[in-house]
DNA sequence: TTGTAAGCGTTATCAA
DNA sequence: TTGATAACGCTTACAA
C-alpha cells in the first residue's frame, strides 16, 4: 500500500535503456527497432508499470477526459442519458468522470472547480441556471462546457436537449383538452432549476391560453422522491378545492402521486388523474400506467458526447441542438367525473 | 477555448510575488501575511487561476479522488449506492470518479487502468470475478481496492458487501415452504459475474436441501433489462413443464417477468408467483408489488466510502464487512395452485 | 515573511 | 535507432 508504484526510470534501469526509448515504446513503438522494443514491453510487464497521469498530462497539456456534473445519480433519468454519453466519449477515446451535486448549488461549483483542476478537456452541466461567476471562471479557463437536459438558444452555454416548457405545456393543453378545469401541480423544487421551473411555466401558459384563472393551478413543491410525491399529493387532496388531475414535474413524483392515490383508496384516472415526465421505466410498469412527456434520454447522451468532443477538439464552436419529445398517453390520465 | 489556462507564475507576476508565495497563500494562507494575501486572491479571482491537478499530484503523490467501476449506471441499484458512497467520500474530502463497464471484463481493466493512472487512491470494484493479471497489477500499484456489492472472507480483496447465495438461498427457502416444486430461475449471465452465480447456487442449495431434484429448476440466462426478462419468462413458460413460480435474479428482471405475464394473460400470484432480489424502488410500484430480497444499498454505500478512506489513509489494512439482507414479502410470491 | 531553486514523472527536441 | 536534456506547473526545503 505504500511501496511507490514504479516509474519511467525504473524501467528504463530494468531494460537497459534510456527513459526516452521506453516513452517511444509506449506512444510510438513503431519509432523503435523490434528486440528493444520487447525487452521494454518485458519490464513494462514486470513492474507493473502505469505511466503517471499527472506527468503525463503536465506536458501533454490533454487529459482526454470529460467531466460531467449531475445533480444526482440515483435517478434513472440522468443515469440512462449519462450511460450513453459515456458510451459515445468511449468510442471517441474520452474517459468520462462523473460527479454528483445533490442539487446542490454551492457543491455542483465545487464540483467544477475539481473537475476542471483534473485537467477535463470539457464538461456537461445539466440545466442554464447558475452563477454568473461560474461562467465566467470556466471562461478564463478556456473549457468548452456543454450544457443538457435543457435547450435555450439564448443562454450564455450551448445547449444539447429539449425545450422542457413546451414539451410540459404541450401536456398540459392535452390535459386542458379533457375537460380538467383545477390543476394539481407537483414540482420539484424550481429555485436554481430551470428545467422545473419551465415544465411550471409551461402548465401556465397552456392554461393561460384556455382562458383559465391562476386560481385554478393548485402548486405543491418538494424534493424529488417517491414518497415526496406521495405526500404532496396528500396535501393537494387535502385542500378545499381538489384538483381532477395532478400534474408531476417528473415521474418520480407521479409515481408517488399514484401510489398516495391508491393508498388513499381513489381510483386512477376515475377520481384523479395523475402526468408524469421523462418516460423512465417506472412510467410503464406502475398501475395504472403513467402518462407522461418521453424524452429522447439516449440519443442526448450520444448526441452531448458528440457535440462535446467536437468544441474540445477544436472543430467546431459548438451547435445548440434541440431534441423533440412527445407525449405517451397511458391510462392514468383520463377525462374529469362530470359530476365532480 | 485555445487560450491557456493561467498559471501560478501568471498570478505571481500580477501580484508581483513569487510563484511560492502564491502557493503558500493557496496552501496553508496562515504562513503569509494578510496584505500580501488579500493581494494574491485578489490577482487569483482576476486571473480565474485553478491550479493544474497534474502538476499538484505529481508533487504531492495524492490526488484525494477515489475510482469506481461499475457494471453500468443505468440501473438503480449501483445509482443509489454510488449516490450514498460519493457522498460519504465527499465529507471526508474525496472525489469520486465513476466509470462503468458495461458488463463487459475487458472494458473494466481499461477502466481499472485509466483510473489508476489518473492516480485514484483507491478502488471500489463491484464483485470478485476477475482475471488475476489485474489484481497482480493493482497489488504492483499499491492501490488499495475494496469490493462491495458481494461478500466473501475468502477472496483476495477485502469486500463490504453481503453474501449473494445466503440471501438468495433464504427466499428460495420461503418459496419452497410454500409448497412450490418446480421452480424457473431467470438470471443475469453468470460469466465473470460472481453475485449473479452465487444468487443461482442458493437456489439450488435450497433445492438440494429439500429434497428437489436438479429438474425442477428451469434456469434461463439473459442481459439486464425489462424486456430482456420478459422474453426470458416467456420461453420459460412454453417449455413442457410450467413452473408455478419465477425465481429473478434482480428486480429489474422480476419487473419484466411480471409485465409479460400480465400481456399473456396469467394472474401473478394466482397463476404462477414472481420473486425479485435488490428491493428497487420497482419493486414496490409494480403491481403486484414484488417479492423480493432487500439489500441496504445506501448502507453499503456508505460503509464502503469508510472503509476504503481508512484503507488509503492508511488506518486499516481493510476489514472485510458483511451486511445484512431481508426477505420483503409482497405479493407477487403465493402459494402454487393446489390442482397445479 | 518571502524568495530561490530543486525536484516530481513525462514527453519532445535535438544530437549523436 | 537511441540518448541527453529541457520543458510542463506546482510544492517545499532552505536561504535571505
Amino acid at each position: 500500500m505504500h511501496r511507490p508504484a514504479p516509474t519511467l526510470m525504473d524501467v528504463a534501469r530494468r531494460a537497459g535503456v534510456s527513459t526516452a526509448t521506453v516513452s517511444r515504446c509506449l506512444n510510438s513503438p513503431d519509432r523503435v527497432i523490434e528486440a528493444t522494443r520487447s525487452k521494454v514491453l518485458e519490464a513494462v510487464r514486470d513492474l507493473g508499470y502505469s505511466p503517471n497521469f499527472g506527468a503525463r498530462v503536465m506536458v501533454a497539456r490533454r487529459t482526454h477526459t470529460i467531466g460531467a456534473i449531475i445533480p444526482t445519480m440515483e435517478n434513472a433519468i440522468f443515469a440512462r442519458g449519462l450511460q450513453a454519453f459515456q458510451e459515445e466519449l468511449r468510442e471517441s477515446g474520452y474517459t468520462l468522470l462523473v460527479a454528483s451535486s445533490s442539487y446542490r448549488a454551492e457543491v455542483e461549483e465545487e464540483q467544477i472547480r475539481s473537475l476542471v483542476a483534473r485537467g477535463a478537456d470539457g464538461l456537461l452541466l445539466i440545466g442554464h441556471d447558475r452563477d454568473p461567476a461560474i461562467y465566467r471562471f470556466l471562461e478564463t479557463q478556456g473549457i468548452p462546457v456543454l450544457v443538457a437536459w435543457a435547450f435555450d438558444r439564448a443562454a450564455p452555454l450551448v445547449s444539447v436537449g429539449f425545450d422542457n416548457r413546451k414539451a410540459m405545456q404541450a401536456l398540459a393543453e392535452n390535459v386542458i383538452g379533457l375537460g380538467h378545469r383545477e390543476i394539481g401541480l407537483i414540482s420539484a423544487p424550481v429555485k436554481s432549476n430551470d428545467r422545473a421551473r419551465e415544465r411550471v411555466e409551461g402548465i401556465r401558459a397552456a392554461a393561460q391560453a384556455a382562458g383559465l384563472p391562476d386560481s385554478s393551478l393548485h402548486l405543491v413543491e418538494t424534493d424529488y422522491g417517491i414518497e415526496t410525491g406521495a405526500e404532496a399529493f396528500a396535501q393537494l387532496m387535502g385542500r378545499d378545492v381538489r384538483p381532477t388531475v395532478v400534474m408531476c414535474g417528473n415521474d418520480v413524483l407521479a409515481v408517488g402521486a399514484i401510489k398516495q392515490a391508491r393508498d388513499m383508496g381513489l381510483d386512477v384516472p376515475g377520481d384523479i388523474s395523475v402526468t408524469g415526465f421523462d418516460d423512465i421505466e417506472l412510467a410503464s410498469v406502475v398501475c395504472p400506467a403513467l402518462t407522461t412527456v418521453h424524452v429522447p434520454h439516449r440519443a442526448m447522451g450520444r448526441r452531448s458526447a458528440m457535440q462535446l468532443v467536437q468544441m474540445v477538439e477544436g472543430t467546431t464552436p459548438g451547435q445548440p441542438l434541440e431534441l423533440a419529445t412527445s407525449i405517451r398517453m397511458r391510462a392514468s390520465l383520463g377525462a374529469p367525473r362530470p359530476d365532480a
